[in-house]
DNA sequence: TTGTACGCGTTATCAC
DNA sequence: GTGATAACGCGTACAA
């Protein structure tokens, strides 16, 4: 238990709005009243109950972030970033990581309201969009603003994120260029926003181009893309690229590869999605399409502290990034 | 702005107080009340307001985490335990991110005591120890237990952590088995409670083994143990081993080998810190001291919350492990 | 310059 | 079974 200003303030022989007014820096404070309070203070352990504070003035200067997995490179990047923003905006950041359970995202949406966090930034998983509008519908009810990051699941808030078709069309035409006529995909669960338009991106090129594609269907997990990759590499003829949608399933996926006896990209392309690996650990050193991560953390924090303002969110779409290093 | 008890019990025809015992689910109240307030409930935006709660209660059912890099992984591991252990025990969780900045460590240490949670897990930065306690002190003078994992910085509170020494010498000894006789180790940060232990435990055991050790110090970041292993590839005569006291210093070095034209274990051997890395990313595997994140999530948590019912915070030294593959 | 009093949304105590 | 009402710690309008 911290001391209150109450005590504080019997103890000094003062009342609780000077102490009140001292704290808060207000002027109206003799210099010598001001004096005696401050050096209470400091060797008091008082620490402020921003609990009451928040209660009283109906502020709290905190912004909720809730992601599937916060062990996920690409949203360790974007947290960074949209942190250090709303940091130097004077807000406060309550960190969620649902781990990919959609009953534990909706219990998260739920205490971040009772919080009275001011907005939310969030990589929704996203089920069925009636579902979903039910999910943020109870949370915009009660006037907390809302900005999409990854994933786009309702049109009722603003987001930011990138072109996934465009991502996936992107990938597919730079190994068509490479000459690859026989390409298989190793797409994200369809029942994510990511999942599907990423693969549509790839089907839509795909048509364009005159190409067959093969497609499996993981989970972004590791184990799902060795089970995949596996999975394609049983088939003949042997795909002469495949094309990963997830930096967890690209990872599976090589050691599937590997498991085989094969390598890239001399038996066959791999192009990956996430992947910076600057240090190149993964070698021989993995291609990829990559988001631009920092550029969407700070660009959905203003968006949110924007909305917050009264302004609508808006939706923004950014560039995604082919990546050439070794693997196609 | 969401709906309030008082504005429900008036729309309703009751008083707050009626209100208030139907969601605290007491038992006296009349069916058809409870049934009309529930009702109300459902299609009225109601949430909760949880600052209001805590301040009545005195209790916030939570518990602040805060570690210096929420991208490492080994953090990663360590906080998906506790928070799944204090999900269980019905407590909520506090996730900070200190960016490995000391003046942050402490205003989080702050923030989360004006939030008044009501125990803090927490692997600190650590400088000087009258520093530290200074730190802490604040912290456990508010009355809020704390129990250190990773770092080891004060005696003050309990810690779950591994025996870094031990975790040192494990892998000196491990080498000088496998016939090196020209160690180089690359530590961390000296400044910082585990870079300085695992050190000690390597002088330890080169001294009784009879060997010189070769040491440079790096931040526990990837840039720091690349060219840590450049600077020892460029003496003379090479290391026939090097130890790497991190995972993201360990990718760094072995990076600068690769640079260098040089490959492991075939020039030299490699033992990293850290690195699970199950699908065998990094090829050829490395081989690692590791630490049981699982276990030590989880019991610091247990640890944390016997300490919230008076027992005094134990400290428990976990053995580490040498997880075995290619490199070494 | 300083103090008194009120209210933020809850829960809990006490009457009825 | 139900309804006033006090209190939690804080900020502030108003009085003094």
């Amino acid at each position: 238990m911290s001391i209150s200003q109450k005590r504080l303030a019997e103890t000094l022989g003062v009342s609780v709005a000077t102490v009140s007014r001292v704290l808060n820096g207000k002027e109206n404070v003799s210099p010598e009243t001001r004096a005696r309070v401050e050096s209470l203070l400091r060797d008091s352990q008082y620490s402020p109950d921003l609990l009451a504070r928040s209660l009283k003035t109906r502020r709290t200067h905190t912004i909720g972030i809730l992601v599937p997995d916060i062990t996920e490179v690409f949203f360790g990047a974007v947290i960074k970033s949209a942190v250090r923003f709303l940091e130097t905006a004077g807000y406060d950041t309550l960190l969620c990581d649902s781990d990919e359970n959609i009953r534990r995202e909706r219990a998260y949406l739920d205490s971040l309201a009772g919080k009275r966090v001011e907005g939310i930034l969030i990589a929704s998983l996203g089920g069925e969009c009636d579902d979903v509008r039910g999910t943020f519908g109870k949370t915009i009810g009660c006037g907390i603003p809302i900005v999409q990051i990854d994933n786009y699941v309702t049109t009722d808030c603003g987001a930011v994120l990138i072109e996934n078709r465009r991502a996936g069309a992107m990938g597919i035409r730079h190994l068509y260029e490479r000459g690859c006529r026989n390409i298989a995909v190793i797409a994200g669960s369809t029942r994510e926003y990511t999942g599907r338009e990423r693969l549509a991106g790839c089907r839509e090129e795909a048509a364009k181009l005159g190409l067959e594609l093969r497609v499996r269907e993981g989970d972004f997990k590791e184990r799902s893309g060795y089970d995949a990759m596996r999975s394609l590499l049983g088939e003949q003829p042997r795909p002469d690229a495949v094309f990963i949608h997830s930096s967890k399933m690209s990872y599976g996926a090589v050691a599937a590869l590997r498991d085989a006896g094969l390598r890239y990209p001399d038996d066959l392309l791999v192009l990956t999605f996430d992947i910076r690996d600057v240090y190149g650990t993964c070698q021989p050193t993995l291609s990829s399409v990559v988001q631009p991560e920092a550029k969407i953390g700070a660009l959905a924090a203003e968006n949110l502290l924007a909305a917050l303002d009264g302004e609508p969110a808006r939706t923004v779409f950014l560039e995604p990034e082919l990546l050439l290093r070794e693997s196609c």
